[in-house]
DNA sequence: CGATCTTACGGGATTCGTAAACATA
DNA sequence: TATGTTTACGAATCCCGTAAGATCG
């Protein structure tokens, strides 16, 4: 009983009769019949309790109850259609927002290009994109700061679902002149006895190489943050060092050169991790889908 | 295509579905079988043009657009909910206004008793009197700042509409010890000679003497604007008066006598005047059938 | 396998449009 | 009488509730 039924039909009815004081026109605009349109305006008068119309054959004029509800009427309607806007232009990925976390090497190589077809399509989504470890990646999905994450972990908790994203091969990086540089194919074993340029051992990338590189025996002479500091002490002629695919745009360079390291299951995986019990936005979805499908062709992981 | 229906029970059952998060409870606290509700929150999605829950059979959750939409469905079911109970205050006379414009003898002698007993019935009514003569009193409802009006003379104007609301019968008023306080019954004839007090010669009711007194040569001796010094007049003894009926409560002293002037034909008519063309509020129209069904017993005219 | 949402479907209410009746200036 | 609203009514649509099916945990 205190919870009449009232639909934007109704009030856009009453609107359009209250601005043409006449059925026959207001029907008309409305595209209904005239007696549809009558009923409609009484079926609005039934709910809202009381006469909204003076009605003579002649005249049709708002009764002071109805000129009050008018100014409702007007403002509801106008509240509904920038509520539907709202939604409809996140639908039309007009408006949204999209929240990556991504390793800072797809975040600087990879990721540029993809964001930049993204932004092309969808110019007025905002994107806030981050660049971190892969810890801290996988965090900020599951605190909910991030939609999804390319990291090079499988995330442990378990509101978080992780699927293979893609496979990263690993290369030697050396001088031009440096004797490794000629050699057609590059094995483990050929890095023993050569000086070694590494990461800090916190870098994901130096615990996959350690795993893998340790049995050669290789110097290690250095431990670094960046790897633009490593390409700097290997065109310095300091060592050589071994690094995925997707860093190697550090290291182009005329003095460089890069060789696929032949080593058969040193590989770094990478996954996309998302919430497990939401689903993506609308325009993460976009991206997502966007990102999938542009994902470097270089093999999945598993 | 851009004007999507959307019910104010499409909204309620989307609200209700985000508290519960459960199609079943929430299906249950709108009154609907479960499927019934699920095809309404179906039809909403359709509306909107978005997903608002994802929903497995083990959860049911808002989309990212859906938590967006509640937000708005919220506070347009509470801006819904403010306009139905406006109007519906207004006609159940808890809110309103009412705006009455009366001859001063009806807005001193009669209209309080009238305005108590609707006030005791509709508290929270505004009210807004004015007293004015007759032509105040027309103009008053012909420019609309008066719902009604109740007046000594016909409305000229076509947009208004007059009709008989009673008659005033003419008393004489003299004091306690003046020779026409012992007559059981006073004509016109026997005002002759006798000093008279008179009222301004732009009041109606001295309009109205004249035409029926004058014949009579009373000696004219005052001409004053309000009633009440009349009765100061009468009551020092500088003469005697006639009065409509409804203006006796001034003279209402223990010094003063009151008879009623046989005087066929001579009556202040009383009309009541509202516009043709707009019906009445709902508080007006209270106001007025209650004026109506209290009006003095007089007689009506014509 | 149990809880829960969706699909299927028959019955009933609602709403539509056409046509006739009715009312006012 | 002419214009414009309401009533009448058959048809199409929509909506509801029951029952069966599908799905996730």
């Amino acid at each position: 009983m205190s919870e009449p039924n009232l639909s934007s039909r109704q009030l856009r009815a009453f609107v359009a009769l209250a601005e043409a004081s006449n059925f026959t026109r207001a029907a008309a605009r409305s595209h209904l019949s005239q007696p549809a349109f009558s009923a409609l305006i009484r079926s609005l008068e039934t709910a809202v309790g009381a006469r909204l119309f003076d009605r003579t054959t002649r005249r049709v004029e708002l009764t002071v109850e109805g000129a009050r509800f008018l100014e409702s009427a007007r403002r509801l309607l106008h509240d509904v259609e920038d509520a539907l806007r709202d939604v409809g232009e996140h639908a039309a990925l007009r408006r949204g927002r999209v929240a990556v976390a991504a390793l800072p090497a797809l975040a600087a190589g990879w990721l540029p290009g993809v964001l930049a077809a993204f932004r092309a399509r969808h110019p007025d989504i905002e994107l806030d994109i981050a660049d971190a470890l892969s810890e801290a990646c996988v965090e900020r999905v599951r605190a909910g700061r991030a939609d999804f994450a390319l990291a090079a972990i499988r995330a442990s908790a378990p509101e978080l679902r992780t699927e293979p994203f893609c496979s990263d091969r690993f290369h030697l990086v050396c001088r031009r002149d440096h004797p490794l540089a000629d050699r057609r194919r590059v094995g483990l074993a050929d890095l023993g006895g050569h000086a070694f340029v590494s990461l800090a051992r916190t870098s994901s990338v130096r615990q996959h190489i350690d795993a893998a590189v340790l049995p050669a025996k290789v110097q290690s002479v250095m431990e670094l943050e960046q790897l633009s500091t490593v390409a700097g002490m290997v065109r310095a002629g300091l060592g050589v060092t071994v690094v995925p695919t997707l860093t190697l745009f550090h290291f182009e360079h005329p003095d460089l050169v890069t060789r696929p390291l032949h080593a058969p299951g040193l590989r770094r995986d990478i996954f996309v991790v998302r919430r497990r019990d939401r689903s993506l936005s609308i325009a993460a979805q976009a991206l997502f889908e966007l990102v999938m499908a542009r994902r470097p062709a270089r093999g999945r992981p598993r």
